[in-house]
DNA sequence: TAGATTGTTAATCGATTAACAATC
DNA sequence: TAGATTGTTAATCGATTAACAATC
């Protein structure tokens, strides 16, 4: 289906687009132009060009993109046309925000369970979820068919999470604790550890 | 000081390799190689010695780099030899988290306040602090000085919560919310909204 | 010394930008 | 039609990798 083997980094720009689109869409806004796009995220019109046209001809000479139809598509390329269950590990004050967050509705995403080793946190309620035992995490996700993670728990636990995760059927992870793991090639890790994130800029001081 | 200019995805690499480092120094180890590093961070060792040869010769041929001694040369370059004050702006479940989070310790960072424009939730506690008024940011972080702000805010509030905060002398920010902000060139942001680094990966799902 | 590993150069690879014909 | 803007090609720019002399 997919010809060419489109770079990573085109993806990784997909979803800024899209979040771009979105707001457009929803200020009223019809049609668009690569240049007014680029403008809102930051980046030339001729990438946003490039970028979009990897995957079809999509919008119209003289007039630009019809907003709705481009985020239809972007959200069809993404595969995020469709809501994928997520479950949380970790329910340290990171874990129940996450587990809590909003913004992941209309966004593709949807948190179905939350993990925790501790005995003290099993059973506790966060929101309209109970803290469920990690021992029963590898049963529980092959069941309910997840395929996607996110880690909360301490740097030391890392590794060991992952290699269980991966084990049932986990395939995208975003890990935020501060360590790198390592999975095989057909998973795919996301780090978002904030102390990295800011020491990213320090730099710029 | 710095004489050629080094580009932006060096910089961004070196939180990588340094979290791997302490990692190393924690586990009793006194010295690594180029190789064993890549190994560990999924980078080649070509590109960690050349990284790395950016800020001078760190290294000793045949035995390679000490541990501790390029730990101190990379929090160093990366200006993180020291405790950068931070505020919180947005005391919602993810505000929350980042002001009680722990990881920030020995990493360079400290929050220092958090604010809300909401009344209900000005005057409450979280660990340490009290959630102060938005009324009063600009100010605040004038008189402490604060240079950097993560970003908690719903996403129709980050773009003008992001102009009262360069207003104020702000020059990194770490946005959690889910919107592009615009800023000028002399201000860093790095992005980190939850549901976008999901959407990087349900591609290859 | 022999083995290991750096720092650096040159070669390769990939990503971005500029430019423009096609066309709405 | 005239103006605008796409999709795409070629040119440029930048990043990664391979290779190896230097040297610990």
């Amino acid at each position: 289906m997919n010809a060419k083997k489109i770079p990573d980094i085109i993806i990784g720009r997909l979803p800024v687009y899209l979040r771009a689109l979105q707001h457009m869409a929803d200020a009223g806004l019809k049609t668009t132009s690569s240049q007014e796009l680029g403008e809102h995220v930051g980046i030339s019109a001729a990438q946003i060009r490039k970028d979009i046209s990897q995957f079809g001809e999509f919008g119209k000479q003289g007039t630009g993109y019809s907003i709705q139809f481009l985020i239809d598509k972007l959200r069809e390329i993404l595969k995020i046309d469709r809501i994928w269950d997520v479950v949380v590990i970790g329910a340290g004050d990171l874990g129940h925000a996450l587990a809590h967050y909003n913004g992941f509705e209309n966004r593709g995403f949807r948190v179905v369970a939350i993990f925790d080793n501790d005995k003290n946190k099993v059973g506790q309620t966060i929101g309209d979820f109970t803290v469920e035992d990690s021992a029963t995490m590898s049963e529980r996700i092959k069941s309910l068919g997840v395929k996607i993670a996110m880690i909360t728990v301490p740097a030391s636990a890392a590794q060991d999470v992952t290699d269980k995760l991966v084990q049932a059927g986990i395939k995208s992870i975003l890990n935020y604790a501060p360590v790198n793991v390592t999975v095989p090639n057909s998973v795919k890790v996301q780090y978002s550890d904030p102390a990295t994130n800011l020491q990213r800029m320090t730099y710029y001081l």
